[in-house]
DNA sequence: TCGAGGCTATTTTTT
DNA sequence: ATAGCCTCGA
């Protein structure tokens, strides 16, 4: 994870404790070799409850994973009766691969490392039946609803409510059934104050919810922990049960738990309080989804004689850095409090430019960065595009570094976008999967039964729904019977009649264990239809939905069947493949945490995108803060070099918009900071900011100079000892594909703006008239049509 | 039933 | 600007 790992003295304890010497009860632990005082105590800290204040870059993995090492080593606990819960899948599967390292031996005994939802799955398919009444009750083998179909039925069930879904949208109501369960809110328990939701119809709406949930055996991602706090609150035997079995608990980024998370750990915990809890309350930054800040405030109340253990030694950043942030986040009221501290020296101050506009903002971090790649910055040397970051609070920032990387060629990859199990074309992929797997799946059957278009539209589907109600059939029955006693015919019929048969064939073989699930899996986008739809497709996406399909279908090789693949998928939702050319990395702040770089850009400090308005409106002081907990969040990725920068202007919803540089950039300590902005833009009052704009590129040229001729860029000039002129139109020396080849006039095609037509050649740069109009972009962005695709056929 | 064109809302996001 | 959603007409 981080830099230092290099000279880890873990590393070390890799090599395998030998059988005999486990066995005679020696128990070297080379491993605690090399941690500072205070991760020793956490690590040996072992009995009680324990907290854990860990600041950003100060070994938090290190001690969670050591710990559990030693708790292990020490046979204090065997691996099954050690829980451990993060957030995310990533986080748990770094978790178990250091403690593999740790203990040179494969973790495929931690079973209960996991996240807070996997886990939860496993408790609960064991109590199903537990979990709604004596009538109707959960299978084991409920199906988990992503949120299209959760969004799905709910429209149903508003719609059957009569309710103007346009003053109460779906949305709305997922997002307060969502909060009710964060905070483990059944239908029954929501209070008063909150029942006037939703025009009074909310908690009507939820149980409503709730029973569709359990009538199709089903349930959502914030049941999974509701039901675990309320099958543990009814069955106190069975909560026993699982006290016994997990004798310590570890909880990562404990500042992230909601209520219902909180409550899950404390009924589990409550036996032995064995729990050590991991987290650091100044990167508490999902307060708007229901993380409690509180919950690691109230840490030591909630268990009388813990522990607290602070993390205090930074590995991570250069001491300005660890400055700008420590101060920053001082302006924050109610924390528990650390001072991070480093023995690193020296290093580069926090950089602080302001820029006339976001395109000139996008326009200066290329340069910078192909500037750090080419080596132009002594004092940074020559760096890895993977070294380097922009942390943005909006995605739509994004679009303006898109859009620039994209023109001078600068590779770069958007971390965090829609995940590729959350595709449009891979959802309804997997709604033919599931179907075969179980044809009794009504969202899955309504989710495909018209995609590919088959003529069949809500008048057909209604009248399934009607055949299947009064029969009492899963919808897919229904469509035969429909069909059967013509209810449903003609056109639409025959194609209804061919879908039944289809998924009739494809269940069997999917129950045959003699069929490969691959080419079964082939064979069903194949006759579906569903593979010839998207190449028909023209639009830009098209071809990129086809080579998500096959990937799908590659990733189904590892699995031992379909519903193994179904099962993993539902929570295992994330599938970053690593790419291994340099590339920049675009993210936003949320999606940092956790991560680091040598080199991070922070742009778009303006009051009102950062802190966001919204956030301070909606949440106040309250909402201000966890802002800067943001900023600080942002800060603290960085390793080397951080650089903030504001712009005068942005364009926001189409319009121009003048804003003022953030509060927080007041808030930094001016020891640490080199300001590179012109005195107009930055320090003397706002002047600049507040003139009136003119969006001709003269103005920009204007202000691009006056940056480069301010004091700070000068002294920023004499700093990096030598180098060349502030890098202007430099070429890049990655994807060195010349425009040889292209020829003016020639269609060509793009991934993102689709097929275009080139209008002039420059070198390797191209300008291509789109649909939407002209773009420069460097050739290597581009293929020839006729190589774009449209016989590369998937299957 | 389906496609075209008008209207509207637009932070952050895991499971 | 723009994408998604909805209404309307063929």
């Amino acid at each position: 994870m981080s830099q230092y790992d290099d000279f880890d003295p873990f590393e070390a304890a890799a090599a395998p404790v030998p059988l005999s010497q486990r066995a005679m009860g020696v128990r070297p632990t080379p491993y605690l070799d090399g941690l500072n005082p205070a991760q020793r105590a956490a690590v040996e800290e072992l009995d009680g409850p324990v907290l854990l204040l860990a600041g950003a870059g100060t070994g938090k993995t290190r001690a969670l994973t050591t710990r559990i090492a030693h708790l292990l080593m020490q046979g204090k606990a065997r691996h099954g009766q050690i829980l451990a819960v993060t957030f995310t899948n990533k986080a748990a599967r770094e978790m178990k691969d250091r403690i593999a390292r740790l203990l040179g031996e494969t973790v495929e005994g931690m079973p209960w490392l996991g996240t807070f939802h996997s886990v939860s799955v496993k408790i609960l398919r064991r109590h199903a039946e537990l979990i709604g009444n004596a009538d109707l009750h959960l299978k084991t083998t409920f199906t988990i609803l992503d949120t299209d179909d959760q969004i799905r039925l709910l429209k149903q069930l508003i719609a059957a409510e009569n309710i103007d879904e346009k003053r109460w949208p779906a949305r709305m109501l997922a997002g307060l059934i969502d909060a009710w369960k964060n905070r483990a809110l059944t239908p029954s328990r929501v209070p008063k104050s909150d029942a006037r939701a939703y025009d009074g119809y909310g908690v009507k709406l939820y149980q409503a919810y709730q029973d569709r949930l359990l009538a199709l055996n089903a349930v959502d991602f914030g049941d999974l922990l509701m039901h675990c706090v309320t099958l543990f609150q009814a069955h106190p035997d069975i909560l026993r049960q699982w006290q016994e079995r997990f004798r310590y608990i570890l909880v990562d980024e404990y500042q992230d738990t909601n209520t219902a998370q909180y409550l899950w750990l404390r009924l589990l915990a409550q036996a032995h309080h064995n729990i050590c809890v991991v987290g650091d309350d100044d990167q508490s930054i999902y307060g708007w989804r229901g993380a409690e800040v509180g919950n690691i405030l109230r840490f030591e109340s909630d268990f009388p004689g813990a522990k607290v253990i602070r993390l205090e030694q930074n590995y991570r950043s250069t001491p300005h850095i660890l400055a700008a942030a420590s101060r920053l986040i001082a302006a924050n009221s109610g924390r528990l409090g650390k001072t991070l501290w480093t023995e690193a020296e020296g290093g580069e101050r926090v950089r602080l430019i302001g820029h006339w506009d976001s395109e000139a903002e996008a326009r200066w971090i290329g340069e910078e960065i192909e500037a750090f790649h080419g080596g132009h910055r002594a004092a940074i040397g020559k760096r890895s595009l993977n070294d380097i970051a922009i942390l943005v609070r909006a995605s739509h920032q994004m679009r303006a570094f898109e859009d620039r990387f994209m023109t001078i060629g600068l590779p770069y990859r958007v971390i965090g976008g829609p995940r590729f199990y959350e595709r449009q074309e891979i959802r309804d992929a997997m709604a033919y999967f599931r179907l075969a797997v179980s044809p009794d799946d009504d969202l899955a059957f309504e989710r495909i039964v018209n995609v590919p278009k088959r003529g069949l539209g809500d008048k057909a589907v209604q009248k399934v729904q009607i055949e299947a109600r009064d029969r009492g059939l899963p919808l897919l029955l229904g469509a035969a019977a429909a069909v059967a006693s013509g209810a449903v015919g003609g056109k639409g019929g025959g194609a209804l009649r061919l879908l039944t048969e289809q998924l009739g064939r494809w269940h069997a073989d999917a129950i045959d264990s003699t069929v490969s699930h691959v080419e079964l899996a082939e064979r069903i986008l194949d006759e579906s239809g569903y593979t010839a739809m998207w190449q028909n497709d023209k639009s830009p996406d098209a071809p990129g939905r086809l080579d998500n399909l096959k990937e799908l279908v590659k990733a189904l090789e590892e699995f031992e069947n379909l519903q193994g693949f179904l099962e993993h998928v539902a929570l295992v939702m994330d599938t970053d493949k690593q790419e291994s050319a340099e590339q920049v990395s675009i993210m936003t702040l949320h999606g940092a945490k956790g991560l680091e770089y040598p080199i991070v850009f922070l742009p778009g400090w303006e009051d009102g995108l950062f802190p966001s308005q919204r956030s301070m409106d909606e949440s106040g002081t309250r909402g201000l803060e966890e802002e800067r907990r943001l900023a600080y969040v942002g800060i603290t990725r960085a390793e080397e070099l951080a650089t903030i920068s504001f712009a005068g202007n942005r364009r926001m919803y189409g319009q121009w918009q003048s804003s003022l540089p953030s509060r927080f950039i007041d808030e930094l300590p001016e020891d640490h900071v080199d300001v590179l902005t012109p005195p107009g833009l930055y320090g003397g009052g706002y002047g600049a900011a507040a003139q009136p704009y003119g969006q001709s590129s003269i103005y920009d040229r204007a202000s691009k100079a006056d940056v480069y001729n301010s004091p700070g860029w000068k002294r920023m000039q004499e700093r990096s000892s030598h180098h060349a002129a502030p890098v202007h139109k430099k070429p890049v020396t990655i994807d060195a594909d010349p425009a040889a080849g292209f020829t003016v006039g020639e269609e060509v095609f793009h991934q993102k703006f689709g097929k275009g037509r080139i209008m002039g050649i420059a070198e390797d740069t191209l300008t291509v008239e789109f649909g939407t109009g002209f773009k420069t972009i460097k050739a290597a962005y581009v293929q020839p049509l006729s190589a774009a695709g449209s016989d590369d056929v998937p299957f």
